[in-house]
RNA sequence: GGAGGAGUUCCCGAGUGGCUAAAGGGGGCAGACUGUAAAUCUGUUGUCUACGACUACGGUGGUUCGAAUCCACCCUCCUCCA
């Protein structure tokens, strides 16, 4: 259930309930993929670094620990200890992330198992099923993220047939949730859009989508080779057609920029695995832009990473130690660097929310493009 | 003591007279990573008073217009026979 709270121009600061708590919108979710964001984060973590909603792969924890294993120890939320809202991905994303081992038929798609190439098949139901047992709040229709750019022809025969198995993703979840051993009966799910980066055929396949009635929408099948300005304008031509009282989810984005600069266009969730990844390379986002703390050198040693984060590693520890962590080889480093940038993630978007509300994101979205030398 | 083989730029390893500052791999460094398969991809990796110069292929000396490449001696290491 998405209520809005206030507005300003598209920017919408809204209150989304799940099963597992409040959501306070525009947010962006902690993506852990298997249960466990890289750089070995914990649910605790995740709550002191302010993080809203955990984002977790169905490919991935199918493939291990195995989502049957999961059910049978109570779901997803009693896996991983994480009590708040939940969020899974329906595997679409590895249809493109994966293409070089995939087949795809109206069924379904065929993976070989990166881990040992064992033939999995997954298809509507099959990702419906596996979300079942995760026992998420929120499930993803599944999808086939097509790569930009791409023949016209082929993405607008993938988007159709992705229509076609969004309906099949919410017969297959409303089925499941009558289930008596259901882990979560209140799931929900979200349908997504597609359309590569021609603005028609993103209209017509988010008109198709938003006649099947679910709980919110992504845009999703973006970020994925074309210019961020093509981005913003396949956003521009959609979000009119979204349904307003659901909330909008621009799937796999992105850099700071981005999230302000789609915040601005009427989105209200965001995921990415870019902080996350980036700080396993020793590169953070600062107020002040990013920063590698490889490339440090001694003279910074008493500093913290940000003078203006609050985050547990700027409040415990000093840049010259993060980067003597790095220098080291330490796994420590990482970890503490991945607490940093998702902590700088979710505050941004606290202060995105706070503008909203005091009618000031204009203002903070010019300040903060300022900001950056070369906007990200 | 005798017979063979080998010593190349950070490492491994090509290269047998000019096209070689020297292939390829590793490592290092830099850049890239947007619903997380991957040290995955790209660039770079002798020095300098840099479109040129200098120093480099175990050491020293030679042959040659020109040598990592040919010759002599020396040093070191490995294998086999005593």
């Amino acid at each position: 259930m998405f209520q809005l709270i206030a507005s300003e121009g598209r920017a919408r600061r809204g209150h989304f309930i799940c099963a597992h708590g409040e959501v306070e919108t525009p947010v962006f979710m902690n993506v852990g993929t298997q249960g466990a964001i890289k750089g070995a984060v914990s649910a605790d973590d995740l709550k002191e670094i302010g993080c809203q909603v955990e984002l977790s792969n169905t490919y991935h924890l199918h493939l291990r620990p195995g989502d049957a294993l999961i059910k049978s120890m109570g779901g997803l939320h009693r896996f991983m200890n994480w009590d708040g809202p939940m969020l899974t991905d329906s595997g679409g994303f590895q249809v493109f992330s994966l293409a070089g081992r995939r087949k795809i038929t109206e069924e379904g798609v065929t993976f070989a198992s990166h881990i040992d190439g064992r033939r999995i098949f997954m298809g509507p139901e099959e990702s419906m099923r596996i979300q079942a047992n995760l026992g998420a709040d929120i499930a993803m229709a599944f999808d086939e993220c097509v790569e930009n750019p791409a023949p016209y022809e082929y993405v607008k025969a993938s988007c159709e047939r992705t229509l076609r198995w969004l309906i099949r993703s919410q017969r297959a979840q409303l089925r499941m949730r009558e289930e008596a051993d259901a882990i979560n009966p209140a799931q929900m799910l979200f349908g997504i859009n597609q359309g590569g980066i021609d603005p028609e055929l993103r209209v017509w396949h988010m008109k198709e989508t938003a006649q099947i009635p679910c709980d919110g929408y992504a845009i999703g099948g973006l970020a994925v080779g074309e210019e961020t300005l093509v981005m913003y304008e396949m956003i521009d031509a959609v979000e009119p057609h979204m349904p307003a009282d659901k909330p909008r989810y621009l799937m796999g984005v992105g850099t700071p920029s981005n999230l302000i600069e789609s915040v601005a266009r009427g989105i209200d969730f965001f995921d990415c695995v870019m902080p996350a990844r980036n700080a396993r390379h020793g590169k953070l986002f600062t107020w002040a832009g990013t920063l590698n703390i490889k490339n440090e050198r001694h003279k910074a040693d008493e500093t913290p990473i940000d003078p203006l984060c609050q985050c547990p590693t700027c409040r415990s520890h000093s840049r010259g130690y993060l980067r003597h962590l790095f220098a080291a080889g330490e796994m420590l480093g990482a970890r503490l660097a991945v607490l940093h940038n998702l902590y700088f993630y979710n505050n941004l978007m606290q202060q995105i929310r706070e503008a909203i509300e005091a009618g000031a994101f204009a203002a903070f979205r010019a300040e903060y493009a300022e900001k950056l030398a070369r906007p990200l």
